[in-house]
DNA sequence: ATCGGGATTGCCT
DNA sequence: GGCAATCCCGATG
């Protein structure tokens, strides 16, 4: 028998909440961009607007980094997917893991070995890389600096669409099962995928200039300093010996939308993040992750 | 042509 | 915390 998925409702109130709320605090928000926003939602409304350059949209520049430096330049930024019908999905990165090419045998370009699935990885800094695991999932990457290279996005904090990111997520679930929370949309990286819907078919898309998924800064939050990131061993690859223990996972500390909580990693002096000097103040980083945790208690 | 495994998740005990 | 789900891709013959 087959229980048919809910036919996606007309945006609900609740999501057209979301983004006045969500613009309440950004300073210099029109009422008119508002409006606009509104309208893109509409089913009756058809966007001819190709031009999805914010002032906040991240360009090609940010993408040419090496790969633990992206993975990290990543974390509080904001991930965004336009939907067809121009409603807007917003995510925090809280989580990142580097996979390098050449050297380390956890990465799928290992040896610097191309195919057909990982081409992506080879392409241009700022290429995404999607590829489907336990051939039922997804996972997002995108490509940095390096042969091979690239950063696979694990975690994100729900900013805009939640209720949307809800129906995504729970179209494949249990009939019954209860109700994610928010902090649960996201957190991981074939949830992520799903929650922001991002297909298969986004595979080598580029980031810095696609009209449908795209990385902004957040003007609300700034880079974390160096000790609010920790670095961990990556998760899920225990069978490559000595490269599953490089500290190659980036997280937000105390963020509660982060995957999976390394004790042991926070508790270490957090050395490999010499590479990641910080000009913003210090603990601006900080009181995002405290506000953040208060609102997901 | 066939085979083995996987950068995960959700449900069950 | 265990374990099945589920299928694509890449390696091998």
């Amino acid at each position: 028998m087959a229980g048919r998925k809910r036919k996606m409702p007309v945006m609900a109130t609740e999501a057209r909440e979301q983004i006045v709320n969500n613009n309440k605090h950004k300073k210099q928000t029109s009422v008119k961009k508002v409006k606009e926003q509104l309208q893109c939602q509409s089913h009756y409304f058809v966007n001819n607007n190709n031009n999805t350059t914010t002032e906040d949209r991240l360009t090609e520049e940010f993408f040419k980094q090496p790969c633990i430096a992206l993975a990290k330049a990543f974390l509080g930024k904001v991930l965004v997917r336009r939907c067809e019908d121009g409603a807007e999905l917003r995510g925090r990165i809280v989580e990142t893991e580097a996979y390098l090419g050449g050297e380390d045998r956890a990465s799928h370009s290992a040896g610097g070995k191309r195919t057909e699935r990982n081409t992506a990885m080879f392409m241009k800094p700022g290429t995404i890389y999607v590829y489907p695991i336990y051939g039922i999932y997804l996972c997002m990457n995108v490509s940095s600096e390096g042969e091979g290279a690239a950063v696979l996005l694990r975690s994100a904090e729900p900013l805009q669409g939640q209720s949307i990111m809800k129906q995504l997520r729970s179209a494949r679930r249990k009939e019954g099962a209860r109700q994610l929370k928010d902090k649960e949309l996201c957190n991981g990286p074939s949830k992520l995928c799903q929650a922001l819907s991002i297909p298969r078919c986004f595979d080598r898309r580029d980031l810095a200039s696609d009209p449908e998924v795209w990385l902004e800064g957040d003007p609300n939050a700034t880079l974390a300093e160096p000790r609010d990131i920790v670095s961990a061993p990556r998760v899920g690859i225990e069978s490559h010996g000595e490269w599953a223990k490089r500290p190659w996972r980036f997280y937000l500390r105390g963020h509660p939308c982060v995957s999976v909580v390394n004790k042991e990693a926070e508790n270490q002096p957090q050395s490999g993040n010499d590479l990641a000097p910080s000009d913003e103040q210090p603990d601006k980083g900080q009181n995002i992750i405290k506000k953040t945790q208060q609102e997901f208690s």
